[in-house]
DNA sequence: TGATTTGCTCCCATAATGCGGGATTTCACT
DNA sequence: AGTGAAATCCCGCATTATGGGAGCAAATCA
């Protein structure tokens, strides 16, 4: 490596992000993140690449062999976005996530008793990860559905699934990354979350749902 | 390169595989190949590496791979499985999908005519992919999900979405693969097909429903 | 409880694979 | 038709994935 004529970009130094420490499956990782970037909504080729600091040639290939399995979708105009595959998937992983399986009678015992719907999530980084819903047959079926990701500070499932860590993480959970901070607002939120601690259970303004948790 | 001792095992020679033209990313497409394997249930790493045709290590980097990017779940004594990170991707990709948001107002009205359910579906392989559902308030939700699969031949959907093409395809469709053939209940199926084609929709036995045709 | 098996994880040299720069083609808009 | 932007394809280099095997940990058997 010597006398290497760099002549070549070359990965700088690579990653120095947080907690990088995937050693090994480069182009797997790569080709996951071209997923990720699709998320929020789909991309010509050439955004794509740029939002990923990628080459055209590159961010091409993998997005072609994503594509080829049917985990993207490529329309002419529009660009790339996520593809039906990834709906079978989906629909697969709720089917074999432990959670819902051995979740499920409660929660059906939970609907059949209040007559509402009744969701079941997990923490999911800053998110409250929706896993499984029973509807009631109170009223027609809440705009939810499975996979959905909501803040955790605003919804009753969020709050309740945080209710046995500290007050300083509830206000890690609270601070929206880059949004703006309304200490008062914050003030009265951290009251109520001790309430609810104290009882056990939390409500949201919106909706509120009863939930399962587990250990 | 002259004198290597190809001590290796090397790729033999590779895919010989039909319609195997993908060409470039390797890593990726295995990748994908090791969630692939998991769709029917979790795998030990042992089955899983023998399932695929790799080595134990390639699919231990790919998989650990997968898992720190939460495609995939690891339970110490069941192996692998689909991981949460799925079900967020199959809502996004369920939200950003085309036909769904332009065939939604068709759905809700045809729902709204008929006070049943009413599905989306397109033509995947040889199963029919149910990509949206408006729930009738007649009875209680039909157990169907988004992202579900059936087979063909017994679901009015997929009898409707093949109506257009010819009786070869039908016969296709008809045949599973490496399942029994009874060619008089093949024949009585192919005579129902040509008088759903000529209607124009098509029935099921234990559940039929309407559905929205694209170009 | 001690021995044995089974299965997961990690390391390292090898060369095969993915990489990026650019040429070429396709397609939409004027 | 002409123009321009975007997608697709090609090719040599070296970075990256590969697979064999060593090293652990936990579960099973005696």
């Amino acid at each position: 490596m010597g006398r290497s004529s760099s002549i070549k970009t070359v990965q700088v130094d690579g990653e120095e992000e947080a907690g990088a420490k995937a050693s090994g499956s480069q182009t797997l990782l790569r080709g996951l993140d071209v997923i990720d970037a699709l998320i929020e909504g789909s991309l010509p080729l050439a955004e794509l690449s740029e939002k990923l600091d990628l080459t055209r040639s590159t961010t091409h290939r993998l997005a072609s062999a994503l594509v080829e399995r049917r985990l993207l979708s490529f329309r002419p105009r529009e660009g790339y976005s996520l593809g039906p595959k990834l709906l079978e998937l989906g629909h697969a992983a709720s089917q074999q996530m432990h959670l819902p399986r051995v979740a499920r009678p409660w929660l059906e015992q939970l609907s059949a008793q209040t007559d509402d719907t009744v969701h079941l999530g997990v923490l999911d980084g800053r998110h409250a990860l929706y896993l499984d819903k029973v509807a009631g047959r109170r009223r027609i079926n809440i705009g939810s559905r499975l996979g959905e990701r909501h803040p955790i500070a605003s919804t009753g499932l969020g709050k309740a699934l945080i209710l046995d860590k500290t007050e300083p993480d509830w206000i890690d959970f609270y601070a929206e990354p880059g949004a703006t901070y309304d200490s008062s607002a914050r003030a009265v939120w951290l009251e109520r979350m001790h309430g609810y601690a104290q009882k056990g259970y939390a409500f949201d303004l919106e909706e509120n749902e009863d939930q399962i948790r587990c250990v």
